[in-house]
DNA sequence: GACAAAAATGATTGCGCTATCATTTTGGCA
DNA sequence: TGCCAAAATGATAGCGCAATCATTTTTGTC
C-alpha cells in the first residue's frame, strides 16, 4: 500500500542536521582536529591511549569522515574508476568483480561506467571520471579516442589496459593476444582435420583481431576466408541459434562452426540438436570464454580459458602498486589463454 | 615486450604540472573565477559572448573541474552508490547496467560496492559509501544491519531499496513480491497436474521466500513441503545438473522440479536429456528469471519474467526524483513479475 | 636527576570550488 | 536623455580535511 503523497516530498533542508565533522569529535575527545585525523589515518604514529579516547568519542559521535574533503586536502580519493563497454556481458562483470573484490580488500571503492563500445562515449566518461581526481583508471581495451589518451596523460593517473595486447599501452596494461588466439583455435583444428570451417561471430574489435588470427593460418594452409554470420552485441544462445541457421540456410556445407563466445557456441549446439546434427559428429563447434557453464553442456563445449577474474584481480594489484609508488616488475602483463578442449571439437 | 623497470617507478612528485583551475580559466577569459564556475554549471544566467569566452577559455586550457572541490563546496556530488551481492550473477549485472545507463543519461555517476550477501559486509560498505557524500543510494533486498539502517537515516540520504517488497522500505523501494511469485508458480503448476515435485534451491535469502509462497499453496492443497536440493550461489548450469542428479539418485519420483534460477533450470534440462528424461513428458522444469536464453532452449524453459533492467532504471529515476526535489507518486514501486509458459512446464 | 633525542600533539594554512551577498552594467520606457 | 528595475558580474567566506611546520611531552642515557 504505497503511502501518501505527502511522506514522500524531499526533507525540507532545515531538518537535515549538521552532520559530525572532525572538529565535534576532537571536542568530544578533548584533543585537536590533526590529532583525531592522525588517529584515524595513521594510528601508528599516535599513542594507543589517545588512539582509544578517538575511537570512543568517533563510536559516540557516530562520526563518519567526508572524504570530498579528505581527497582535497590530500590529493588521495581512494577511488579507482573503470570503463567497461557493458555489464550484461558476462566477461566483462567477471573482470569488475574480481577488481571490486580486489581494491574493497584495499580500501578503494569503484566508480563503474559502462561505453557501450564507443570510443566516442569513452571519451566522454574518462572526462567525467578525471573530475573525480581517481587514484587509477582500468579500461577495457587499446583502442580510444586521441582525446582520451591525450586527457590521460595530462592527468598523470595510473592506467592499466584490459583485455588486450599491445607493446604501446598508455601506462599499464593486464590482457592477452586475441590474435594468438585465432591462431590457435586455427592450428588447433586444422590439427584435428577440419577443413570446412563457419563462422558465427560477434560484432566487436576484439573478436574481428581473433577472427585475423584465424584466418591468417588457414591463408596459410592456402584456405580461404570462411563464410561468417555476424551478429550483434551481446551475445546470446538466440543468436547462436540464429547464425548456425543462417550458415546452414545457406547451402553450404560446414565440419566446424567456430564461434566468437560460449554463448554463441551453445545457441550453435541448440540449433545442431535440433537439426538432428551430432556434434561433434557432423559438426564440430568451438567456443570462446570459458563460461561457466561451457564444460557441463552435453557436449560440453571445447573453448578458450581466459582467467576474466584475475584480469580484475591483476589490475587492481598493479594500480595498487603504482599508488603506493612500488616499482612493477613490468608494466604489461599478460595472462594469456588456454584452448581447453571438450567433446564439442 | 616488457620495457625496462626503470620506466615503470611512479612518476616523481616534482614533474605532475599542478593541473588546471577554475581561476587558471578565469584568468585567461579575463573573468572573476566565479563567473566562470556560472558560465559552467549554470550558463542560462550568464551572458551568451561570456559563456563563449569561458569555453574557449577551456578549451585552451584543457579544464577538468575537480568534482572533489565542487562537492564539497556545493552538498551535491552528482555521485550514486550501489550495492549489489555479485556482478557473477546475471540477474544483479543487468539491474546494474539499467540503472547504470540511466544515471550516466542524467549526468550522474556510479559508484558500486559487491556485498557477497552479507549484511554485516553491507554495513561497512554503507559507512565506506556515505564518506563520498553520495547524492543516492541503492541497496539490494529489506533486510540490512540494524546499523545499517541507523546510518542511513542519520545521514538522510535517499535510499532505493530494490529486488524485494516490504510496506516499510527505509525510504523508497523499486522490487516485486518474492512470496507471490512461489505461490503463482505452485498454482500454474499444480493447474497443469503436477504434484510431485522436487526443488533446486539457491541458498540466498529471497530465493527461500518464494519457496515459503510455493509451499504454502502446496500446504493449502495438503501436500507437504517437497524434497529440496540445496546449491551455493552463484547458481550455475553445472550445479542445476548436479542438483536434478542428487533428487533422482534418492530414489524418489517426481513430476515436476522447481529451480531458483534459469541457469539452474539449464543444468536439470540437461541431466534430463542425458539420463533419457523428457521435459516435460517425464518431468517437467521450471526456472526463474526469464534470462535471456530460456526462450531460445531445446525445450524452450518456462520462467518467471523480471524486469532487470527496469528495477535500475526505476531506482535511477526515484532518486533523481527525490534529488531534484520532485515529489514522487509513490515510494513504494513494484514492479511486478510474469509467469512465462513455455515448453519445459 | 639532567639532558638531548625522539615521540606526540597542536596551530596555521590552503586544497578548488560554490553560496551568499554586494556591486556594476544593461536595457526598457517615459 | 535620464531613471529604475533587472540582469550580469564580482568579492568574500567557508565547505571539512590533511600537509606543513611549530611546540610540547615523553623516553632513554649517563
Amino acid at each position: 500500500m504505497p503511502s501518501s503523497a505527502a511522506d514522500v516530498f524531499p526533507p525540507s533542508s532545515s531538518d537535515a542536521p549538521r552532520s559530525v565533522t572532525l572538529k565535534d569529535v576532537a571536542r568530544v575527545a578533548g584533543l585537536s582536529p590533526i590529532t583525531v585525523s592522525r588517529a584515524l589515518s595513521t594510528p601508528d604514529i599516535v599513542r594507543p591511549q589517545t588512539v582509544a579516547r578517538v575511537r570512543a568519542a568517533v563510536e559516540l559521535t557516530g562520526y563518519i569522515p567526508n572524504l570530498l574533503a579528505g581527497g582535497l586536502a590530500s590529493k588521495r580519493s581512494r577511488l579507482v574508476a573503470a570503463i567497461v563497454p557493458q555489464l550484461s556481458n558476462a566477461m566483462f562483470a567477471e573482470t569488475v568483480q574480481g577488481l571490486g573484490d580486489q581494491l574493497a580488500a584495499h580500501g578503494y571503492q569503484l566508480l563503474l561506467s559502462l561505453s557501450e563500445y564507443s570510443p566516442q562515449r569513452e571519451s566522454e566518461l574518462v572526462a567525467a571520471i578525471l573530475s573525480r581526481k581517481p587514484d587509477g583508471i582500468v579500461l577495457t581495451g587499446i583502442n580510444h579516442a586521441p582525446e582520451t589518451r591525450k586527457r590521460l596523460l595530462s592527468a598523470s593517473v595510473p592506467v592499466v589496459e584490459t583485455w588486450d595486447l599491445t607493446p604501446t599501452p598508455v601506462d599499464m596494461l593486464v590482457g592477452f593476444s586475441h590474435f594468438r588466439i585465432g591462431e590457435t583455435i586455427a592450428r588447433y583444428l586444422l590439427g584435428k582435420g577440419y577443413r570446412r570451417f563457419g563462422l558465427v561471430w560477434a560484432d566487436d574489435e576484439r573478436a574481428a583481431v581473433r577472427r585475423q588470427g584465424f584466418e591468417s593460418v588457414l591463408a596459410e594452409q592456402g584456405l580461404a576466408s570462411p563464410p561468417a554470420c555476424e551478429e550483434p552485441l551481446p551475445t546470446t544462445l538466440e543468436l547462436g541459434r540464429r547464425g548456425l541457421a543462417t550458415l546452414l540456410d545457406s547451402g553450404q556445407a560446414f565440419d566446424a562452426i567456430v564461434c566468437s563466445s560460449d554463448a554463441l557456441a551453445q545457441g550453435v549446439l541448440t540449433e545442431a540438436r535440433v537439426r538432428g546434427l551430432s556434434v561433434p559428429g557432423d559438426l564440430a563447434v568451438m567456443g570462446f570464454g570459458d563460461l561457466d557453464f561451457a564444460a557441463h553442456t552435453v557436449p560440453s563445449i571445447s573453448s578458450v580459458h581466459i582467467d576474466k577474474r584475475a584480469i580484475g584481480r591483476q589490475a587492481a594489484d598493479a594500480l595498487l602498486a603504482r599508488i603506493a609508488g612500488r616499482p612493477l616488475a613490468t608494466p604489461i602483463i599478460d595472462v594469456g589463454f588456454t584452448l581447453v578442449a571438450r567433446e564439442s571439437a
